[in-house]
Formats: C-alpha cells, sequence, structure tokens
DNA sequence: CATGAATGAGCATTCATTCAT
DNA sequence: TATGAATGAATGCTCATTCAT
C-alpha cells in the first residue's frame, strides 16, 4: 500500500498537471491541493520531475492492468483480443481523462532518462494493438493491406476519447465501447473465415 | 507582408513552443532564437499570450487554405471530398508537424478570451470532415452506421502523423497519404453505387 | 498662448499623477490620454521629470494668480488680507483638487535641481500668510501669541480642502470659504481695535 | 514579538516608502537595506502591498495606543480630552515623522481590498476629536459655530507637524505641543463656565 | 518524519528614454 | 515636427529546490 500522503499527492499533480501542463504547473499549487506542506511533498518526491514520473508509471500501470484484465475474458482469436484491447483502452480514456491526457501529452517533459524508461513501456502497451493486428493479417481474419497504419488509426481513435468524450453526454461510454471496437474491426477489414467448425 | 522581424519571432516562437510546451517556454529564448532583444518583440506582440494566439491562428489559416486548395482539385462526390481532406489535412500534418502538434497541444494553454475566438475556428475545421461524411451517409455512399464516431477516428488518424511521422523514415509521406485515403474510406464504408448513368 | 498639445499633455499627467502618484504614474499612460504618441510627447517635454515640474509651475502659477486677484479686491487691513489669502485658498484647493494635490504631495518626487527652483516659489506663497498675519499682530489686531503656529494651522486648514472636500457634498464651497475665514481670524485672535475713527 | 526579520522589513519598508513614495520604491531596494534577500521578504510579506498595509496598520496601532495612553490621563471634561488628543497627535507627527508621512500620504497607494479596511480604521480615528469637539459644543464648553470645520482645522494643523518640524530646530517638540493645544481650544472658542458647584 | 526559513535564478512584463527616418 | 522601432535596465513576483532544526 502506498502512504495516505503519497496518495493525495499524486491525485493533486495529476489534476495540477492536467489543467494547467506541466510546464505551468506548480508544485506549491500541488503540495496545497494536497494539503501538505512544501517540505512534506519533498520527503516523498525528489522533485517535480520524479512526481511527473511517478504519475506516468502509475497511469501506464493502471492501463496496462484494465488491458490485461480484459484480454484475460476473451479467447486467443484476433478478432477477439483486439476487441478487447479496444475496449479496455476506450473504457480507460473515457474513465480516467485526466490520467490518460497526462499520459498522452505529458510525456515530453520528462527529463532525458526518465524519458527513456517509460518509452519502454509505452512502446510494450503498443504491442497489445500490434499483436492481434498483426495475427489476424497472418490468419486470414483481417483483409487490411496496411496493417502498420490501420493500428495508429485505432489507436488514435482510442486515445482521442479523453480529449473529448464527457460522461455527461448523449453517448454512454459502454455505447461508444461498442462502436470503437466495430469501427476497429471494420478499419481492419475484418471478415471471419467461414468454415465448418465452431464460431461464426 | 509580414514584416521580417514578426516571421522571425512566430518561427522562433513555434521551435520554442513545440520544444518545451508553452508553459516552459521562455520568451527569452524566443527573442534570443530570432535574434532580437526583449522589448523589440514587445513591440511586435503583446505578450506570450499574443504570441501562442498569433501562431494558432497563423497555424489555422495555412491548414485551411491548404484544405481549401485540395478541395478545389476534386469534385462534388462525398468520396471525393472525404479523400481530399483526409489528403491535405495528412500532408499537413507531415509537413508541418511543429505547426500542427501546437494547433493540437497548446490550445489549452489560451486564456479563455482568446480560446474563445480560436475554438470558432477550430469547430469550422471539423465541418472539413463532418460535410463529406454525413453526405456520403445521406447519399448513400458511405454506409458507416457511426458516422460522429468514424469521423472522429479518421480526425484523430490524421491529426496523429505530426507526433509520429518521420520525414526521413521508411514511408514516404504520399505513400503514407494514399493509404490514409484507403483507410478513411473504408471507416467509412464507402462502396460505390453502380447504375446505368454516367456518374460525374 | 501654449500649443493645444501642450495643454492637453498638462491635463492628461495631472489626472494621471493625481490618481496614482508620480512614481506609479507611467508617461506611456499620459501620452494615450492625450491622445498622442509618446515621441511627440517628448517633443513637449524632455521627459517625466519636466512634465511634473511644468505641472507644479503651472498650478503654482494659477495659484498665486488667483490670491493676487483676491488680494486685489480689498483693503489693506491684515484682517482683510489674511481673510482673502484664505478665501483664495479655499476655493483654490476647492475648485482644483487635483491641481492642489499634486502641488501639495508630489513635491518630493522632483529631483533636486528643479525642486529648487520649486521650492522657493513655495516659500514665497507662505508670505501670502505670513505677511497679514505678522502684521496684525504687529499692529495689535491679531492677539495669538503663536504667530507661526498659528499661520502654519491656518494653511493646513485651507491646504486639507483638496483631500475631502466633494463639490457635490452638503456644503457649497462659498459656505465653506465663509467658515474658513471666522475661523482664521479666530485662531489669530482677532479682535479689531476700538477707536473713535472709521472701521468697526 | 515580531521576529526580528520582520521588524527589519517594516524599518527599511518605513524608510523607503517615506523617502521616495510607494510608487518609486522598489522591493529590491527594501530587502536590501533590511539586509535580507529578495525571496526572503517574500516568505515574511507577500508583496509590496502587504508591506504598505502591515505599515499603515502598524503605525495606526501606535498612534491608537498614543492616543489612547494620553486620554488615560486626564479627567472627562471635553476640554481635557481635545488637549489630550491634539497633544497625543501632535507628538506622535513629530517624534514619528516617517510613520506619520506614510499614513497621510500613502493611504492612496493601497488596493482596494486592503484601502477598505485601513479606511474604517482611519474613520475611527477621526473620533478622537470629534467626540470631545462635539462634546464641548454640546456641554457650553466651546462656542465654535462650525465645529465640523474646527475639527478638520484641528487636525490638519496636527498632522501637518510631521511634513515640517525638525526636531533640531529651534522649537522644542513639548514647547509646540503646548502651543498646538492653545490653538487648537481658540479655534473651538473654548470659554469654561463659571459656576458655583465644583466641576469634576 | 516534518517543518518553516531561506536562496538565487528565473519569470513575464513595463519602464523611461533614444534614435533613425 | 512627428513617428514607430528599438533598447537595456528595472519592475514585482514566482520558481524549484535546499537546509537547519
Amino acid at each position: 500500500m502506498r502512504p495516505a500522503g503519497q496518495t493525495a499527492l499524486l491525485e493533486a499533480a495529476r489534476q495540477e498537471f492536467a489543467e494547467r501542463g506541466f510546464g505551468s504547473a506548480s508544485i506549491r499549487n500541488i503540495a496545497a491541493r494536497a494539503g501538505m506542506s512544501l517540505s512534506a511533498m519533498y520527503h516523498y518526491y525528489s522533485g517535480k520531475q520524479e512526481l511527473l514520473h511517478a504519475l506516468l508509471d502509475e497511469g501506464m500501470d493502471r492501463y496496462t492492468a484494465a488491458v490485461a484484465e480484459e484480454l484475460g475474458r476473451v479467447g486467443d482469436s484476433p478478432s477477439d483480443r483486439l476487441s478487447a484491447v479496444v475496449a479496455a483502452t476506450t473504457r480507460f480514456r473515457g474513465e480516467h481523462a485526466m490520467r490518460s491526457n497526462i499520459l498522452l501529452l505529458e510525456e515530453r517533459s520528462l527529463d532525458p532518462d526518465r524519458l527513456e524508461r517509460y518509452s519502454r513501456r509505452q512502446a510494450e502497451a503498443t504491442n497489445y494493438f500490434r499483436d492481434p493486428i498483426d495475427a489476424g493479417v497472418a490468419s486470414g481474419d483481417f483483409h487490411t493491406p496496411f496493417p502498420d497504419e490501420a493500428r495508429r488509426g485505432v489507436i488514435a481513435m482510442c486515445n482521442a476519447v479523453s480529449q473529448w468524450y464527457r460522461a455527461d453526454g448523449q453517448l454512454s461510454l459502454d455505447a461508444l465501447i461498442d462502436r470503437h471496437v466495430e469501427l476497429a474491426l471494420t478499419l481492419v477489414e475484418y471478415r471471419p473465415q467461414r468454415n465448418w467448425s465452431a464460431r461464426g
């Protein structure tokens, strides 16, 4: 378990970074929001950069956990796996908009060392999409002639959610997820192979 | 024609904002990059915000001009128009990555007044995509059941280009544009209607 | 005649100095208020200090003229002359509050050279009060044992008008003048000498 | 007790404001005079305005304390009370010329919020003069037909001390105080009532 | 663990003024 | 006369960070 102070600090930093961007954020405000002294903050994190890095790490932890959980629920078919990843990503972007925006926008504010560490994790996350798409193309389930660009397109579509989706709008998140799954499958040109055995 | 000083200033600000983000950018650096004194900068622009606003405006000017030009080259059919918009947008994001990143990422750094002015322009730009897609759905050329989400998906795919595309990579921008056009048409489920009469 | 530009400039400077004080006043605002360019302003006055000095001089011109005029209307008796000076000063402070406040408060903002020139004029103005009071004491009309302090008291009473008097208040300026004259005569302990000849 | 840093800061600010006026004063100079860094200054006071406000408050504290003490020494009669207030005020203006000048001249430099708070205190201070004068008029001890203007005159006379009095001049402060008391009583036309019964 | 004091560099901005035209 | 461009210093203030306690 993380100490309560740390949690409050991360939440405060998340808000501050999300609202103003890393560069304009002030660690004084963050400490104040978290209800602690500036020095107390330095006790937990060694500086602004460390705070950002912790935030990105924590966000990435949660995201990968969410995707892994969803993947655990479905079978091995490329379409199922792609659907699960799209669903999990869309849901995460919608439910954790602040977290997601920081993940997506503030990466560039990391100093070189931390950026390197973080970029590796991010590259791995890309594989959540790459693996099923490449597998689907290989298996003949997906007929897109441009798997790389399709992958980027699907990812971009999902990621954008955290910038425009509002929970109080007309479209429920569940409905949006369904549509994103369908659109993703459309984009990769999923056409299930007809055969005698199983699954239609 | 804009005075030379202003142009240099905008270019310098573009670099600085793109590299560090608005919040972390220093107007001292900007002035230095533009080869002028801090006070000279204030002679042209009334402050950091004004510089950002000018940059966003100028970027939007160029983008809309690029789209308009491309649209001028094609016919009225929804598929042609959507293709033109996708092509123009993809090209712009690829050729003007810095400009685009600022347009896409730094909007939030505008103060409320300037944001309002700018948001109106941005909303209009969305119509470049909305109009042909809605028209295509109405005419029966596009069969997507989710035109709104498809539109967001296409836009996101195009916009993402400025974040990942490198001119020195393996894929030429022209090739990418072709693929994006195909992917966009796939996403909206474009299926040309067959009929006896000629189609323009 | 002063050129129109100069007049507008002085009026603008008067407002600016009166509202914010010399130190906080900005010559940019002054030029803007006067509807002229910064450079045009420098054409008339060589700087902020010069502007202040011109303002003090102009104010002093008007004040001495007002006192002289009032003195011209009355006889030679100390009480008449003191009354005239008190009346003229009170009126001037009430009618030209901005002018007066600058005269009274911004003297210290003058640089040493200009201060010396101005202080001489101010010392002379003090004599408007000193002369009749000393004369009245000498003649036996005024019985105050403390002519110097009484003089300072009368001057302070008159000067204060520009800080508290509001034309739209309950007391008319004419009424206030009458009262100030009476109070001044009370303070110097004016008791007209009874004698066989003339004036009661 | 105030920390030593704060005291030094107030003293430095007092000098700087008194010499140059609030607008021309530089917080850098103030910090330097107080022998501390600019940031240390901000640790104690949140800005230039706060410094001014603290100064005005502190000055007002001391003034009211001085008047209260003097009032505690005398009886209830209007003449005694007015004399005490005049004496205390004259002494304060003479002994604390810098403090007084700031109190009297820099009020206008306060921002609206702080001005409101301060103005309330200042209005109360006026009552030190108003109360005995009105009481004296009511009781028949003072015969002035213009108690309001007389009050303003007395206050102005006392306040002016901080602008002209020099401790190294010919007149001792104690002598000046005696004269001011006499002049004030003269101005309100104090004539003690003769009666058979004793008066407390 | 936690704090308040302190630092020095840096921030965006405004200043009064000068100068070439 | 009159102007817009340009300057360099100074403004009030905030920054992330350190340190003694």
